[in-house]
DNA sequence: ATAGATGCAAATATTTTGCCGCCAG
DNA sequence: CTGGCGGCAAAATATTTGCATCTAT
């Protein structure tokens, strides 16, 4: 192997890496969807999120800014959201109960790579998973709308501890 | 590309194709797990698994062979095995809702291929897949136990209908 | 004999829905 | 102006837990 990896990792400490601000908004904007002020707040969380967030953490997030908002605005929100494309709902295999987490949908797919004992999460982007996907394209006949790929272990960090 | 391809897409009709009757069951032997009457017949259930059942369909499948098992023994008894990573947990990307989704473990992981609009499920085994995670291993110093891909789009029949 | 399993009921957790008044476009 | 949106409360869905009793080993 190469010392310049055909994939890039990273840290997941920051989920929207050269994301232009607004690109949320703007999106639902193009597809003359009603922006209300409730809706601007979920977004604007969405959009500065640092990590993955669950409904309720989202919901506390946007009352930071608006302590109005409702969980009902929140979860419509990011219903909508997700019914566009612009979202991807995780569960990052239930290493915390049957939540659901959320993250702005990035330019490409990535991989979330997840310690089953410390629970730290990184995300990876890999050729090769491009590769496999246009594989599967190709061979199922399918046309893919998403795509999701959730990796659970030890961690190199875990395996020192233990 | 070749004819032969380097992967084997299978219909999911049949989730135990090639799996030896009572696997689960010699596998919690093996470990000193007590083998009830109840965890033996959502074993069986398990095993004998056309395709993948929620928590719900598992319980049916149950009351037919024992009708006194419950619900909470279900959910308890898939826990274990979970535990056990003898089976996956699937939610298929929430194309029908919140609900889990179980399948015994087989030698191989595969890849879950659904179509967002009839549903259909076909799993797909890639050697690629398998490179991909041998990837993601090293590159992030990971000890891989689990590994779950949902790929969702629209199936070709699907397409030709709308 | 006894650690561990089950059943029952109730509690939790998470997400969705009906209805009505309100606001963005 | 008006059709979609948000708030409220309640329902629905999905899963877990406490505790007494039973059972596989």
């Amino acid at each position: 192997m190469s010392a310049t990896p055909a994939h890039r990792v990273s840290t997941g400490e920051r989920i929207n890496d050269q994301e232009p601000a607004g690109r949320l908004q703007r999106e639902l904007g193009a597809r003359r969807i009603r922006l209300t002020r409730q809706r601007r707040v979920v977004l604007q969380v969405m959009e500065s999120a640092l990590r993955h967030m669950d409904a309720e953490e989202i919901l506390e997030q946007a009352h930071k800014i608006d302590p109005d908002i409702t969980r009902v605005t929140v979860y419509r929100t990011l219903d909508l959201l997700k019914r566009h494309g612009l979202i991807d709902e995780l569960d990052l295999l239930h290493l915390r109960g049957h939540r659901h987490y959320y993250e702005s949908h990035g330019p490409r797919d990535h991989i979330h790579v997840a310690c089953v004992r410390c629970g730290k999460v990184r995300e990876v982007e890999s050729e090769l998973y491009e590769q496999l996907k246009q594989q599967i394209s190709r061979d199922c006949g399918i046309e893919i709308s998403v795509a999701r790929t959730e990796i659970g272990g030890l961690c190199a960090d875990c395996r020192a501890k233990a």
